[in-house]
DNA sequence: CAAATTGTAATGTCAACGGTTACATCTGTT
DNA sequence: AACAGATGTAACCGTTGACATTACAATTTG
């Protein structure tokens, strides 16, 4: 299976923020139009990413900003608020392996310590990269197109 | 999400074809028996994972066989084999972002390559642990077991 | 109060997982 | 040649998560 594109959408999200943020007001239907998903979709993470502290979302006036410096939220804080990973486990053991084989009985034993390893390395290597790296290399794309259009 | 429980039934079946194929025939249902789960969902793994040139499977007497020596098996091997990931993508993508906001416009060229450090990172450990790792480590559980036992 | 916006419930579609039954097919044995 | 034991698969089913969408209550500012 594959990480929800939640997860590329709240980057998104952040990316947006601190891009338009200081010219226009960030509702769900602005960030809407620029994923391209229902705004309802936008909404549903909004209230993710603000239960684990990455924003402030105003009721009634609207208007969403960042909580923190972009350069103190890791890949790694995006994907435990927005993903769900049940127990916190990467891989999903098959429950009930058989008690009266001795294979079966040791399995979980066996294998748990190196499941953890994968999952580590990866996670460890969400936690080496900030929504400030992404949005960093976005804006200079972004200026290498203005810089194409300017030379025209 | 997170990874099927293929993959851990997968590593299961190694160990067990391993530890029993000497003394008794590998079947679907022995093993079936052993990770406590339906016999065709044995076979379909089986199927999958001899696509993969991991395993041989006899068809009509019956009887599944190991196809090459267990440390030249990663954990990777069994992951491409038994986990259906679309495009070879461990992150889903939202499909269409706006092609008129520059942030919709620029958001994939500035994240492929941090997903894509992601991803490696996790495949990097997998590749680095061996089906042999895991079988050892299961036999010592079970030595220990008898152990134990000898002790009473 | 009115307008704009968020929060959320309710529904729907779709795909993947895993379970199960059924049966055609294969192969060694008698 | 028939049989017994296996495998390979098709055809279901139920459950879950993703994502989309409509609708509306609740909130806040002007």
């Amino acid at each position: 299976m594959q990480i929800s594109s939640r997860f590329t959408i709240a980057i998104h999200i952040f990316a947006c923020i601190d891009v338009f943020g200081k010219d226009y007001k960030i509702t769900s239907d602005f960030l809407a139009s620029s994923v391209n998903v229902n705004p309802v979709v936008i909404r549903r993470l909004l209230t993710q990413l603000k239960a684990a502290g990455l924003i402030t979302v105003a009721r009634g006036t609207g208007g969403t900003a960042i909580a923190k410096p972009l350069d103190e939220i890791t890949f790694y804080d995006v994907y435990l608020a927005v993903e769900c990973v049940e127990d916190n486990k990467l891989f999903h053991f098959h429950d009930n392996p058989s008690t009266s084989c001795p294979v079966g009985r040791n399995i979980h034993k066996g294998l748990d310590d190196k499941l953890e390893r994968v999952q580590a390395a990866m996670e460890r290597e969400m936690k080496s990269i900030t929504i400030k790296d992404a949005k960093d290399d976005i804006e200079k794309y972004i200026a290498m197109e203005n810089s194409v259009t300017d030379k025209q």
